[in-house]
RNA sequence: GGAGAGGUGGGUGAGUGGCUGAAACCGCAUGUUUGCUAAACAUGUGUACGGGAGACUGUACCGGGGGUUCGAAUCCCCCUCUCUCCGCCA
């Protein structure tokens, strides 16, 4: 959520801002600085209105005290039209602060200047390229065949007991999956990552925190009798235990990992996308969440996305790091880098990690705040990323590594698979 | 699911109608003293929204919402959460 005053003081230049985000409906702009100017009167009006009441009840209180009760019982009389006019005005005052609120809900987060116009994937920016698009054999296959031919995940199975997007994981693919996780968890944890294991669940003050709500309702699972929702990251609970709180300057960078496994309804999605491991609604997710004063969130948002590339790069995987264009950033980001990994038989790139910097406009929702030097509390700035995302890596694992002999397993994950090879 | 108890500032915890934005203790910050650390002492230490260049100042907030009253942390109602016991259960 943008601050008001922000808003105030920078009109034209969020505007501007806004519209690569591609938003263009900055008559509510207007909108929120008039509401909050209403506010601001009536506040004052009420607050005059309050201090009246109160010298009048201390008066009467006094009276009563020294047996004045006659004086006392004619002042009472005076308070009823206070009391009145403190009524209608604290509601107007609720309903100002309400609508104020309703609105800035609506708007998307301020991209950062490094940030291009553009509508869609493909005007994102391609920063660079890392490793060898490797070159398979003629017999080889996508994923979805691989995993039916070596009997490691079996996606029939998770239709008949959930549906589709719950593939069941069996022996070396279960295997893979716990490797993968150790070796992230690990890895995150050598970086200075504190893990932590979040609730699964959420409720709905935890939603609007992170961005979520009222944005992405129909995304997550609803669980209607308690009120209570999937989480579709790990960001979400993570960033939560920072809600309502004032941290530590000293505690900078606040760092925490936690695996979780993130469930998504995915509405409106279909075709290749889903395919096999491309899209799941339930899948598994080591997560990286800083928090960090606003003037080295930057610095620390390269910091994040060089250690994403770092896991890439030890599982040998060729990808490329994008930074997203204003229409493709989500709601909250400032600056989103995405890391796609090649996945060698279907030819194609797949997400599998976003780094981002929220600035303070997750902050400002959760209430996160800092002591700065002087002594002011402000918001803080937070940021997270995918470290990584496992569906994907694996497809691109299989198909990737997959010889006539079978699929070979990067180096460093043979530690923690216990085996070189699926065949 | 049933019964009971309770939610007060960073923490513990006092406070049953006005002098309580809130005692006390702990913690924390700063200062003094002392080779360092520690200890002792002193002072300070909530948040939000307004006004003011600033010192400072107005209002609100004692789980949330509503009510009674001239006046509510304190009384009443509803909700919610936590704890204890019973039931169920990994």
């Amino acid at each position: 959520m943008l601050l008001v005053p922000f808003i105030k003081e920078n009109k034209d230049k969020v505007v501007k801002l806004l519209k690569i985000k591609n938003f263009h409906n900055t008559d509510v702009l207007n909108q929120i600085i008039d509401t909050d100017e209403a506010r601001k009167n009536t506040q004052k009006k009420l607050d005059e209105t309050l201090t009246k009441s109160k010298s009048i009840a201390k008066e009467i209180g006094g009276l009563f005290k020294s047996g004045k009760i006659d004086e006392a019982n004619i002042k009472k009389k005076e308070t009823g039209v206070l009391k009145d006019l403190s009524k209608t005005l604290s509601e107007e005052l609720q309903s100002l602060k309400d609508e104020v609120t309703g609105l800035l809900l609506k708007i998307p987060n301020i991209p950062h200047h490094s940030v291009a116009a553009g509508n869609s994937e493909s005007d994102n920016e391609i920063i660079k390229t890392v490793g060898e698009i490797p070159k398979l054999y003629s017999g080889a296959k996508p994923h979805w065949d691989l995993t039916d031919k070596y009997d490691i995940i079996d996606f029939e199975l998770g239709n008949k007991i959930t549906g589709a997007g719950f593939p069941v994981y069996k022996g070396k693919g279960a295997r893979l999956q716990r490797a993968l996780i150790n070796f992230f968890l690990d890895e995150a944890t050598a970086q200075g990552f504190r893990e932590v294991q979040p609730p699964l669940l959420v409720n709905s003050d935890s939603g609007y925190g992170t961005g979520q709500l009222p944005d992405k309702d129909g995304q997550m699972y609803h669980v209607g009798i308690d009120d209570l929702y999937l989480i579709p990251t790990s960001e979400v609970p993570i960033t939560n235990i920072y809600r309502d709180t004032i941290v530590n300057a000293k505690d900078f960078p606040i760092k925490n990992t936690a695996y979780s496994q993130c469930f998504r309804r995915e509405a409106g999605s279909y075709g290749k996308d889903v395919r096999g491991l491309n899209r799941l609604h339930q899948f598994d997710k080591v997560e990286i969440v800083v928090i960090e004063h606003p003037e080295k969130s930057y610095e620390r948002l390269e910091e994040m996305s060089e250690y994403v590339q770092s896991l890439l790069k030890k599982l040998e995987l060729p990808y490329r790091l994008l930074r997203l264009c204003g229409g493709d950033t989500s709601f909250t980001a400032a600056l989103t880098y995405d890391m796609e990994v090649y996945s060698a038989a279907q030819e194609r790139w797949l997400e599998v990690s976003s780094v981002s910097n929220f600035e303070n406009f997750q902050a400002n929702r959760l209430k996160l705040r800092f002591k700065d030097e002087n002594g002011k509390t402000q918001l803080a700035h937070t940021l997270n990323g995918s470290a990584l995302a496992l569906p994907r890596i694996v497809a691109a694992i299989l198909e990737n590594n997959q010889t006539p002999e079978g699929i070979k397993i990067p180096k460093a994950l043979i530690p923690y698979t216990g085996f070189d090879i699926i065949n």
